[in-house]
DNA sequence: ATATTGGATATACATACTGTATACTCAACT
DNA sequence: AGTTGAGTATACAGTATGTATATCCAATAT
C-alpha cells in the first residue's frame, strides 16, 4: 500500500534570504513615505509597493495588512532605534544618572530615523485612526511606562503615595507629543533634550523633596 | 430701452435660517462622529451626512469638502468650549492668577466638548494626515502662543534671553497632547489640571528665579 | 398669480485605497 | 524531472472623496 503524495515540504536558505531582503525593501520604502519628505506620494500600499519596486500584493505577502506593515515598521525602527540601549541604562547604578540616560535614550529615539526625517507624526495619526493599530502601538509605548515605573521605585524607595503619579508625569514629558512640542521653532533634537532634561529634573526633586 | 433681464438677487430670512439650521444639525453630527462613542460608525462625510439625516451633496453644499468641514467644526467648538473667557484672563492684574486662569481654560477646553466625549484626539489624528488641514489647524493653535508670548512678557519684564523657550516649554506644557497624555488611567480632567498647574508653577518659578 | 431663486435632493461618474481571489511565472530545492 | 514558494498579473468587491447634471420645492420678487 502506497502513500499516494506526502506533500514535502521545504526550508530553503535562498529562498528565505530572498524574500528577507525584499522584506526589507519594504520596509525602507514604508518608512520613506512615513518621513515629511515633500515630494514624496502619500503613504498607502500601493505607493509603498511602488516605492520598493514590488506589487502590492508582494505587500500583503510579507505583512498580511496595513496594519502589519505599520507594526513591523514600528517594531523595525525601535530596534535600530537606540532602544538597545535600555538594558544598560537599568544597569546604572546611579539612579539619577540612569534617569538622566532615559531621557537621552528617548530624545534621540524620537528625533528621527535615517532616511527621510521624523515617522513618528504620520505614523501616529495613523494608529490613532485604527481602533486597532492603535491598541498595539499602545502595547508598545507602555513599555516605556513600564520602565519608568521601576525607575521610580528606586527613585523612592519609601514611596509615599503618589509615585504613580510622578510615573505618569514623566510618561508625558518623556513622549513624543512633549518632544514634537518642545521642537517648534526649528529647536534641534539636543536643545529639546536640554529642555526635557530640565522639566523632568525639576519634577524629580519636587516629588522627592517631600513636596 | 428696457434691460432684458436683472438677475434679481435675494436676501432671504426664512430661507437663510433653515440653511443654518442644517448647517448646525451637520456640526453636531460631525462632533458625534468624531467622538470616541463606541457603537458609532466611522468620520466619513457620508455618516456625517446619515448622522444629520441630509444628504452628502449637502455637506458638500455647506462645507465645501471634508478639509472644510473639520475646520467648521473646530472653530465651533472653539467658540462654545470656553475660548471665550480669555480676554476676562488677560484683563487680570495679577500675572501668576492671570496664568493659573490660561492653564485653567485650556485643560477644561482639552476635556470635552459637550457631546459625545473629547473629540480632539481622532480630530488631530485626522488633521496631521492632510498637510493643509495642519496648517490651519496650526493657525489656531498658535494663537495660544502668541498668548503665552503676552503673559510671558507681562512675567519676566526685564526679560534676560531665554523667554522665548519659556513660551515654548509653556506651549508645550498647555497642549493638548500633554493633557490626553496625563490623562491615562481615567486620571479625571481636575486631577490632570492639578498637575498641569504644578508643572506650570515650577517651570515659571525656574526662569523666574534667576537660573 | 406667476416667474425666479436658492437650498436640498437624485443619480451618475471618476478616482483612489484596502482587501480578497484565481491563475500564472520562474528560480530554488528534492 | 517534478514540486514548492515567492512574486506577478488580473480581476473584483467595498468604501471613500470629490465632481457634474438635472430636478424638486418652498421662499421670495415682480
Amino acid at each position: 500500500m502506497i502513500v499516494k503524495s506526502t506533500p514535502r515540504s521545504y526550508s530553503s536558505p535562498a529562498r528565505a534570504a530572498a524574500a528577507d531582503e525584499t522584506r526589507a525593501r519594504i520596509l525602507v520604502a514604508a518608512r520613506t513615505l512615513l518621513g515629511d519628505g515633500k515630494g514624496l506620494p502619500p503613504f498607502s500600499l500601493d505607493n509603498v509597493a511602488k516605492q520598493a519596486g514590488v506589487t502590492r500584493l508582494t505587500v500583503y505577502n510579507q505583512f498580511e495588512s496595513k496594519r502589519g506593515l505599520l507594526e513591523a515598521v514600528f517594531d523595525d525602527v525601535a530596534e535600530e532605534g537606540g532602544l538597545t540601549e535600555l538594558p544598560a541604562v537599568f544597569a546604572e547604578p546611579d539612579i539619577d544618572v540612569a534617569l538622566r540616560r532615559f531621557v537621552s535614550v528617548f530624545c534621540r529615539f524620537w528625533s528621527g530615523h535615517g532616511s527621510a526625517g521624523p515617522l513618528m507624526p504620520k505614523f501616529g495619526a495613523l494608529a490613532k485612526l485604527d481602533p486597532e493599530t492603535a491598541a498595539s502601538l499602545r502595547l508598545r509605548t507602555e513599555r516605556r511606562r513600564q520602565s519608568l515605573t521601576v525607575l521610580v521605585k528606586r527613585l523612592l524607595p519609601d514611596a509615599p503615595k503618589p509615585s504613580a503619579e510622578l510615573v505618569d508625569v514623566l510618561f508625558a514629558l518623556t513622549g513624543f507629543e512633549m518632544f514634537e512640542a518642545l521642537s517648534a521653532r526649528n529647536r534641534s533634537a539636543a536643545a529639546v533634550e536640554v529642555l526635557v532634561q530640565e522639566l523632568v529634573a525639576q519634577t524629580v526633586a519636587r516629588y522627592r523633596g517631600g513636596k
